[in-house]
Order: structure tokens, then C-alpha cells, then sequence
DNA sequence: CGTTGACTTGAATACGCATTCACATCTTTC
DNA sequence: GAAAGATGTGAATGCGTATTCAAGTCAACG
């Protein structure tokens, strides 16, 4: 816990630059009422100095924090990492900064979320992790919007945007009901995450009418390890039987079994198997995998949580809280035969 | 820019708890001179208005600031995204919090790095960007410690950490000479930033005395499609002339290039041509590529960054600034022939 | 029983800046 | 040329907390 150094003031430079206080704060202010021959005094005071205005004094008594503090979920999947970057790059770009934070999947999101709740913050995202409603309702006390970033959201309070994730798991079950596939693995994340929970069971929704198909679930546990250790599990011992289809309910998962089943069994993809994936990270996208999936459009959704944090806070008791669902979009690939008509 | 609800504050508490506001204060600070009794009190009466300290007040009168801004060079590079989620974890670890900015490749990072120095961070991490001796002087004026990270450092002021490049890259370029290189290609990065030089002459000392060898340079751009594209450029029309090795001196170009190479030119790794790079990152690591490379030990340095940090402000302009360059560890991968004898 | 010392406690103040407000200065307008 | 407006300026104050500091409490000790 390091001491602060005592800084340079604006009163320091007021002196300098001979003005009063006030003039340094308004030379600093965009706008702000006050000569440009005194505006250029006084910053070169500043300079002179190494002033600079400190940010915390500054939002204390002007009641205005430009920081929007973002947690996110499991770092260690891409789709996750990816989000970061592009909450990073949107929040900059409108000139205020990000306080980041990270939850491990599984662990208690609560006191990192607290942590963030003790900044005058102009808004929390909330990428895949549960919130408490003590939670909830601090937040609405503290009067920070909160939005919850793909995660379907219990309850009528929180505000969130998701993918689609039902419908856009329905279509890849349907392809590959079209394609084939008749004993099918479902490879599934979080089991209490909604984002699991709801790919699989869109997914079943399209394949389960169909004649002579049969479902096994499997746990991935969200991870490409995950993933790839559940088939050298299932598949390994003598004679085991492999499935027609694998739909991994992300990514990476599917990035961990399209590995084992070509390196551990020496299967290919798609001819001996096909698989399907969800989320459309830039590695399943690659040469050797070209993974038919579903895409999240991230820059969209992204785009929409921050809107949605825009609510101002005296709105946020009374109105009721605005969700998103927005349909992903279907990438065709080469991990499901017969995808060539999808292709532009 | 929202106007911040007015929060309660520790007059409401002490208030409701019938003691004065600086008791509230007390209660909570761990390890603060107050009875537990009046402690729990105050901790109910919080709870119910549901308050919580207001950092920015906080820091503003203790003079002290849990957060350590860390500034991002280019995310798309995986290397990055892994280093900044390993900043997190660690910096979250210690009961700090981390302020994230990402600068763009070739981008001016100077204002980037201003917004941050407006808060009073206790240290600014910087990742892969330069930064003008304005600034240098700004945060040595200012005092917050800054630790350069993955570069090396020109002049003698700042800190920095890194791997060692040079030498990673001739080992790497001793492997290939070994392994029979004699005609080779360079990718190369920012032609500006000193990874990617100090690799390129690592790797060229290595080679350069061998007979026969001969050597060539592209730019890559430091990026999957840069390299991928430079690999189409460099090879497409009639007959051309294949290298026997090349070395991408990071892996997302290496990776870039193995794809090339794969799918639009029916090349295999390493029987027609063998590859390298270096960094290390997880997505090398699988099965479709196995790259040959130099993982730099991302948790080691990313400790040592933050023990530099702690450097007190008051030692700053004294002292001599800090290098810690770290060896980086050979991956042996199946990418250059013969590398059997390295795995463990 | 009077003291010393170890803890608690609250009044007052500092932290660094933005904002209000009343006043001074400078432009317009008829 | 005077009145009305527009603009620039600084003294004073507030933002919400941590930190003095002097006063208060209590137990143990001789």
C-alpha cells in the first residue's frame, strides 16, 4: 500500500501562473468560461509543474465518474478475452476508463463486485457471473446501472443483453439433423450458467422430434482441457462407439474435441464426425478448424450494454429492467457436410 | 457523462448507529481501535442504508490508491490478452484493482497514458509502447512508478521487464541451422518496437556464420492475417521458390504463416518446411500446430513487474531504474525436424 | 486509593478540485 | 450616452472520507 506523494495542487499553479484556483480548474474544463491568454498561462504553468488534475478530487466534488468497471467471467475462454478487448476499446473510446476485474467460474463473484461497487462508477457490466440479490439491491442503492452481459437474468431487476442462444443452438441442431446426425454428444459448460443451459436445450428443441435420434450429454466444464479430457475419457478403452455428431455448447470446447478426436483417435472432421461449436472465436474460425458455429456478434451486443448503462440512475428504481436478446449468426464452416449452400 | 446519484454517506450511518462519522470510518478499517461491539452496530446500520466507503474519498484524504493502471498493447495479439488477464488475476490478488487501457499498434500512446496518470494509480504498467520523455518526466513529477513490460528500454530512466529475445531467437536459429535451414525467411513485427528487433538479430547472429545460409526479411505486421497474407504475397504466381525454414518472431504469426502455408500452398510442417516462433501462447500449443518456440514465462514476469512497482515513489528519482530480463523457456513442439532429444 | 498506561472516542481539520454566487469588466442596443 | 445584456473572475463553500489530537474510559498495578 504505497503512500501517495503529495502532489502538485492547482493552487500551486493558481500561484505561478498567478490567477486564482478556480481560473486553473476552469483552464482544464473544455468550455469553460475564461480568456484563451490566461487558458495558455495557465497551462503552461501546468506544464512547468507537471500538474495534472487529479481525477479523484476532481469526480468527488463534481459528482461525475467517467469509469465503468467491467467483470468478466472465465478469462481462459477466448469468447471471454475477446469481450474484454472490445468493452476496453468502446469504453475508451468515449473517453472514460475501465476498472477491470475478474471472477474465476465458480467462485464467489460477490466481493469482487463489492470492491467495485465501493467506486462512484457510472455503470457495472457483468459478464457471466451470477449476481446476489443483496447484490441487486446494493447496487440499486448506490443507484450504479448494472447490466448483466451474457447471462440470462433471473428475477425482474437486473438489465442484460444476451445472444440468442436457444434459437441460434436450434439452428445448428437442425443442420445437423439435415446432415445426418442420429447419435449425437452434447457437450455442455456450466451447468448452472444459463448460457449452457440454454444452448442445450435449444439444441434438443430441433433434434429430439426427429426419428432414431439419441442424445449423451458429457460435462466440458466450459474449458478446452475440459473438453478435451472428457473425450479421451469417453472414447478411450476398447471398442468404444463414436457418435455421428458433437455440438460443443462453445468454442473453445469444441477447438478441445476437434484435438483429441483427431490426435487421440484419428478420426476427421467431418467425414468420420461432424461437430459444431457456439460463440465464433477467431481461433475456431482458423484453417484447421473452419468450425461451423454460431457467432455472438460482440461489437453489437457490446455496443447495446453500454446503452443500456446509460439509464440514469434516478430511473433505475421505478422502470423496469430492459433486456436484449440478439440473434447470433450462423457461420457456416466445414465441420457439418453439406454447408455449401450457406456460403456467400 | 452521468451525474452520480448523492450516496449515503458515513454521517448516515454514524447517525443511525449513534456514533460520530469518523467511528464509521474506523469500523471499517481493519485492524482499526474500535470495540467489536460498536463495530458490529455500525456494520448493521451500513448494511441497512446499504453503505459502502466511497473510494475516491477515501483515497483523496489517506493519500493512497489500490489501483495500478495497466496499458495494453495490441489485443488482437493473444499474447497480450493472456498477459493482461494474468495482470488481473495477480494485481486483483493483492486487493488492488486494475485500470485497463489498450493502445492501439502504432497509435499515439501518449494521451492514453496522460488519462491514466490523472488518477493517483499506485503504478502504470506499461505493455509494448513507447513512451515520450515528456511523459517520463511527467510520472517521475507526478511520482508514480512505471514498469515497461515486453521491451526494452532506451535511455536509463525507466524500469522495465522482459524476455530475453536475443537469445531465445538464437537458440531457435541454432535449431534450425542444426536441423538443416539453410535457405530462410524472417517474419518480422513493428519494425519500431524492440521485440521484434532484438529477435531478428538474435536469430540472425545464430545463423548468420553458417555456410550457405541465406536470409530474408517481410514484414508481417505483428498479426495472424499480416503474416498470413505477407506468406500469399511472398509465394503466389508461378514457380516460386520455397525457403526451408522460416521464423516468425511471434507466435500468432507463425501461426498465421502455418495456415499459408497449409491451406494455399498444400505445404506440410515440417516436412517441406519448417517453422518457428516465439511467445508461447496456449493457442501454438494444440495439436494442429505444435509450434517450435520460446514461451516467455508470462507469470514470472508479470511477478516481477509488480515487485518493481513497489519501488516507493520517493526512491524514484534517485535510483536507478530496474531491468529484469528473463530467460525464456524452449518449446520444443514437432515443428523443426529432430527436436526429439528436447522432450522431457 | 491514586497512578500509570493502554484503549476508545469525537471535534476539528485536511485532502484537491468543481461549483456557486456576487461582483467587475466588456459589448451591444435604442 | 445610458441601460441592458454577455462574459470573466475570485472568495467561499461542498464533496465524503481518513487522520490528527486532546479528552475520556477502564483495568491493572504499586
Amino acid at each position: 500500500m504505497a503512500r501517495l506523494k503529495s502532489r502538485v495542487t492547482s493552487f500551486d499553479v493558481a500561484k505561478l501562473a498567478g490567477v486564482s484556483q478556480p481560473a486553473v480548474s476552469r483552464a482544464f474544463t473544455p468550455g469553460a468560461s475564461i480568456t484563451k491568454e490566461k487558458r495558455d498561462r495557465i497551462l503552461a504553468a501546468a506544464k512547468e509543474l507537471n500538474y495534472v488534475p487529479n481525477v479523484f478530487a476532481s469526480s468527488l466534488s463534481s459528482k461525475r465518474s467517467n469509469m465503468v468497471a467491467v467483470i468478466s467471467g472465465n478469462l481462459n475462454n477466448p469468447f471471454y478475452s475477446e469481450t474484454l478487448q472490445v468493452f476496453v476499446e468502446s469504453i475508451q473510446r468515449t473517453h472514460r476508463q475501465v476498472l477491470a476485474f475478474s471472477v474465476q467460474d465458480g467462485r464467489d463473484s460477490d466481493d469482487v463486485m463489492m470492491q467495485a461497487m465501493r467506486y462512484p462508477i457510472d455503470g457495472l457490466v457483468v459478464t457471466s457471473a451470477q449476481m446476489s440479490s443483496e447484490l441487486v439491491k446494493l447496487s440499486e442503492g448506490l443507484g450504479i446501472p448494472v447490466v448483466m452481459f451474457n447471462r440470462r437474468v433471473v428475477g425482474s431487476e437486473l438489465s442484460g443483453v444476451q445472444c440468442d442462444n436457444f434459437e441460434g443452438s436450434a439452428v445448428l441442431g437442425r443442420l445437423m439433423a439435415a446432415a445426418g446426425a442420429r447419435r449425437i454428444l452434447i457437450v455442455r459448460g456450466d451447468p448452472q450458467g444459463s448460457t449452457s443451459i440454454d444452448r442445450v436445450q435449444g439444441f434438443r428443441s430441433a433434434v429430439d422430434g426427429v426419428a432414431g435420434v439419441e442424445i449423451e450429454e458429457v460435462d466440458g466444464e466450459s474449458s478446452y482441457s475440459g473438453a478435451r479430457n472428457a473425450m479421451i475419457r469417453r472414447f478411450n478403452g476398447p471398442g468404444p462407439r463414436f457418435p455421428d455428431a458433437i455440438f460443443a455448447v462453445n468454442d473453445i470446447m469444441a477447438i478441445g474435441c476437434a484435438d483429441a478426436l483427431n490426435e487421440n483417435f484419428g478420426l476427421k472432421i467431418p467425414d468420420d464426425i461432424m461437430l459444431a461449436g457456439f460463440d465464433g472465436i477467431r481461433e475456431g474460425q482458423r484453417a484447421p478448424y473452419s468450425l461451423t458455429t454460431v457467432r455472438q456478434p460482440v461489437e453489437r451486443m457490446v455496443a447495446e450494454t453500454l446503452e443500456l448503462l446509460k439509464a440514469a440512475p434516478e430511473d433505475l428504481k421505478g422502470a423496469e429492467a430492459q433486456r436484449r436478446v440478439i440473434p447470433g449468426d450462423l457461420i457456416p464452416g466445414h465441420t457439418v457436410p453439406g454447408m455449401g449452400r450457406w456460403a456467400r
